[in-house]
DNA sequence: CTACCATGTAAGCCAGACTTACATATTCAC
DNA sequence: GTGAATATGTAAGTCTGGCTTACATGGTAG
């Protein structure tokens, strides 16, 4: 246990330390980058702190005394230790892959077509995508960043808004004709599509199931292939409505509702320090939902 | 070789380490002495400087990272060892008897009789005597106050004046009949005394040997006897002046010459920090020189 | 003798370290 | 549920330890 109060002053013990491995005030302040003065005075109040005689002054060049060798040594060989764990931890902390979590959906339809682009522009940065339903626990030594669809409001961790996108219900317009917005409820009698292994269509029909007449069953299939077997009629996707925005304007599908809950895709991070290459990350995808 | 420049202040780490004893600002500043918004400055301006999460926050007590965990325990070990040895250092210096280098005659005539005023003074420390002719070596470890007869003049050496005393030449009045002062030229075909293993008189004759008539030749005796010699007329004593000075006045020695050159005893130190007992030592012979 | 270099000291400056005040969140007891 | 206690973070102001600057002294080399 050390007894903080009762050690020296680290200043001086440094500049001790500094003078004992070059042997001069003069040299000992370069090393430290401050005047030789202040080595000097610090080296001195050290001897008046503890009682000892640190130095011999009895030459024109400094020499140190044994006490003053020995506790120089003892600080040289304890600051080193330290100096050793920190060099490791930050070496391995730059070169670790940065790990982000995020739903398959969105790992299929962002991330993984513009990982070039990151790849590219980010040299020797490198990344892990850790594809899940549900949101992985977030912080240091794990998954640093992710990228999940909900409100922002995930209790101790901060979420930033990267894309506003509520959860839509689409249809082809052979399937489902007319016009205008319409009240799930009355959509009955139609098979229903959900993507397969993401949480966006999923969570949005347990809060509205008791509503929607289901009794066609609920067909979930993998990434853009929703997409297909709605665009083809095969029945009612529930999606993320920025997913399917490019053919509702095409006339591909049409908007039959939409979701009046903000919900979006948010980088949800642990409150902390972020590494350089979460922060190069977040700062890419921002980016990138910018368009 | 730590660079110094690269290492973070060490204030920072010091407050990492304090965190991780207590898990708590609050406690970590009570150790530090700091208030714990001062420790929850430093550990984040460390986590900024590194890049490295080093505290856990999400809960409503701190706990220290994996990271902070290890440079924690590196901090902590290193300063130890710091402390270690600086207890050691000051430990053994507290208790080791401060070394006094004297001449025997000073010894004999002044700081002997007077030692048991010293340690009924000051219980508990402890004295040691070197009694040598020539000045030994002064310095940190080893004879750290010397009690020297000369000029004050010793390079690379404190030197502080305790009493002024020139050689003087003596001799019982039955001896050299007279009085006034005598060229010491003019003395001759008397036998001389001088004290045993001294510099003082040895010193003086050495100086004026050629000018003397030493035919009779010079007998060196020990301590007191010196003077008791000189006092039954046995020969004519060369000795600092301060021993015969009772006797000069109370006429049992005529004193018949004095040496010019200001010459006395000094307390004789080593340029830098001086241990407690020997500042105590220094203090107290002052006082006992001034009677 | 001059120039250079080393160290020490004193005095003034100033930025890092700290305090203080306030805010927010959590926990506990009633 | 409410209030009190406790923990941490943040911002802004304070202050003092650490530093710089200027000067002095001493040693060395050419």
């Amino acid at each position: 246990m050390v007894d903080w109060l009762a050690l020296p002053p680290l200043t001086a013990l440094r500049a001790l330390a500094a003078l004992s491995e070059t042997g001069s005030t003069v040299a000992a302040g370069a090393r430290l980058n401050v005047s030789h003065a202040a080595v000097s005075q610090q080296v001195k109040l050290l001897e008046e702190r503890l009682g000892l005689s640190l130095v011999d002054r009895s030459g024109r060049q400094l020499a140190l005394s044994a006490e003053g060798r020995q506790i120089a040594d003892a600080v040289i060989e304890g600051l080193s230790g330290v100096e050793t764990v920190i060099a490791r931890l930050t070496g391995q902390e730059a070169a670790r892959p940065l790990t982000v979590s995020c739903t398959p959906a969105f790992a299929g339809a962002f991330l993984l077509p513009r990982l070039a682009d990151f790849q590219k522009t980010h040299p020797g940065q490198s990344l892990m995508i850790d594809p899940t339903a549900t949101l992985k626990e977030v912080g240091p030594g794990g998954v640093e960043v992710a990228l999940r669809y909900g409100g922002g409001d995930w209790p101790g961790l901060e979420a930033e808004l990267l894309i506003l996108t509520p959860v839509a219900i689409v249809a082809a317009p052979g399937l489902v004709p007319g016009d205008g917005p319409v009240n799930p409820a009355d959509l009955s009698g139609y098979p229903w599509l959900q993507e397969l292994g993401t949480s966006e269509a999923s969570d949005f029909l347990s809060w509205h199931g008791a509503r929607l007449d289901l009794s066609q069953g609920v067909t979930s299939l993998p990434g853009n292939m929703v997409l297909d077997a709605a665009r083809d009629g095969r029945g009612i996707a529930v999606i993320a409505r920025a997913f399917a925005e490019a053919d509702i304007a095409a006339g591909r599908l049409r908007l039959l509702y939409e979701d009046r809950r903000k919900k979006g895709y948010y980088l949800v991070t642990r409150p902390g320090h972020l590494r350089p290459v979460a922060r190069d990350f977040i700062r890419w995808v921002r980016a990138q939902a910018r368009g």
